[in-house]
RNA sequence: GGGGGAAUGUCCCGAGCGGCAAAGGGGGCGGACUGUAAAUCCGCUGGCUACGCCUUCGUAGGUUCGAGUCCUACUUCCCCCA
């Protein structure tokens, strides 16, 4: 591929987002006259989206941002009533069209954080695919769309390969995912003039389905961008922390334990991800390159509060980075730490350890089974004393002078309890 | 249509003569070492009102003092014959 000529292309390719292009000059040519219109897919779900998706808003911000078109940000309420095969074992159990409904409507927040919805030409919009999806009528849709599709080549995609491989179950329900998917693009593009559908590498073969569809319906030609599936250094799916996934809705995820997520970057990770999840320029990120050893840990903390501005704001990200600082560097009690509150009945009764630790209260662990095993390998701290007897009680006595107990599981993650 | 196999700890893979909370990996978590990193080493890896109790081996019954293990039926998948 050629060095390309759009803003566009050019901050995707040395950001590292481009995984595969199906035309890489055809893409490059569009960008430049801004006649770019683009359309990502989201699933409905659950209830937020995480870091694996922000890759993709983080193409649409750039698409927008480098005036080569109109971002459509796809919710998939139609196709999520299917549910994507791809990459799982199992079907996912159904979800109710209500369910979809509340998942539709909480995920819309994130995407007004990185790209700008309105009117105008540029402006972003959001649509859904329920509108044109549910209305299908099956003989026409089988005779008009249907036909357009081999079973042979069908069985061939890997999203089904996989799951005739493991000899597990795949419903003729979502057998159905990927013509729907292609039918969206096609849709898309009578309806707004998308020309482009960008996503994980892992939709190649479903994008490309829509290109061949578009092709055989007679639109103009369609492209596809995806990018890299994201992983660390040290080869782990990327996007969980210790306590699960890295949801991206703040109510999910609180901008501490976002900005805690970023701190923990592998080395080799930095700047990679500073490219990927942050705005900072290409110069300022050379700069950071240059740092080694523990010096790195600079270019982490800028990772970590750059990434959770975006997200919760900079005021937000400069709390976690200053909380974070507190806690880590000083080893100092920081009220801003995630709290947890208790009636201070129960502390005058006394609260067994393990059950503070618990999901009831502190929610650091998830039973108490687990609780004493951690006791006994010396992960649980009060108020930074390792804990050694399970059943040890806390008691009002326990409250620092600023009213709160510290509980920490592990060296990083720390809860406080406070009575109130 | 006939014959032969398979399903195990709800993350995955996988052993399991009738006494089994069930071998071993991987993954995950904790500890040590570090820089809130990686690599390495050690420990842990059903639940609980906890020296005891409860629930787990595709589903439902049965035999037995006792079943993951034996019998019957059912479900799903694989292989061979037609």
């Amino acid at each position: 591929m050629n060095a390309p000529k759009s803003d566009f292309l050019k901050v995707l390719t040395e950001r590292g987002f481009i995984h595969q292009t199906s035309d890489f000059e055809g893409i490059d040519a569009a960008a430049i006259e801004g006649r770019l219109t683009t359309y990502v897919g989201y699933d409905c779900t659950g209830p937020s989206l995480h870091v694996g998706h922000l890759l993709s808003i983080m193409m649409l911000h750039w698409l927008q941002e480098t005036g080569a078109g109109k971002p459509i940000a796809l919710m998939g309420g139609g196709t999520t009533r299917v549910g994507d095969p791809s990459g799982k074992d199992e079907s996912r159990k159904l979800l109710t069209p209500e369910q979809i409904e509340d998942n539709k409507t909480s995920l819309k927040g994130v995407f007004a954080r990185l790209i700008t919805f309105g009117d105008g030409p540029r402006d972003a919009i959001m649509v859904d695919n329920a509108e044109w999806l549910t209305k299908l009528n099956y003989i026409e849709f089988l005779r008009d769309v249907g036909r357009h599709f081999s079973v042979n080549r069908m069985l061939s995609f890997d999203s089904v390969k996989l799951r005739l491989e493991r000899e597990h179950e795949l419903s003729f329900l979502e057998f159905n995912y990927m013509i729907l998917q292609a039918y969206d693009f096609v849709e898309l593009h009578k309806r707004y003039g998308c020309i482009l559908q960008m996503g994980g590498s892992d939709q190649w073969g479903n994008i490309v389905n829509g290109i061949d569809l578009g092709r055989r319906s007679g639109t103009s030609q369609l492209y596809a961008v995806t990018c890299p599936l994201l992983t660390t250094a040290s080869g782990a799916k990327m996007g969980k922390t210790a306590s699960g996934a890295v949801w991206l809705n703040a109510d999910m995820l609180s901008a501490y334990d976002y900005w805690q997520f970023w701190r923990n970057t592998e080395d080799a990770d930095v700047i990679r991800f500073l490219k990927l999840f942050t705005l900072l320029g290409m110069d300022e990120i050379h700069k950071l390159a240059a740092l080694e050893g523990a010096g790195v840990n600079e270019a982490k903390k800028v990772l970590a509060t750059e990434a959770t501005a975006l997200l919760h704001g900079r005021e937000a990200a400069e709390v976690a980075a200053e909380t974070a600082r507190q806690t880590f560097e000083q080893g100092a009690l920081s009220e801003s730490l995630p709290t947890v509150e208790i009636p201070a009945s129960s502390l005058d009764a006394g609260l067994g350890v393990l059950t503070a630790f618990g999901p009831e209260y502190a929610k650091l662990l998830p039973s108490t089974g687990e609780a004493r095993r951690q006791v006994k390998s010396g992960g649980l701290r009060v108020n930074d004393q390792i804990v050694t007897d399970e059943r040890g009680v806390l008691r009002t006595a326990n409250l620092t002078p600023e009213g709160v107990i510290k509980l920490s599981f592990g060296k990083k993650r720390h809860v406080l309890l406070r009575a109130v």
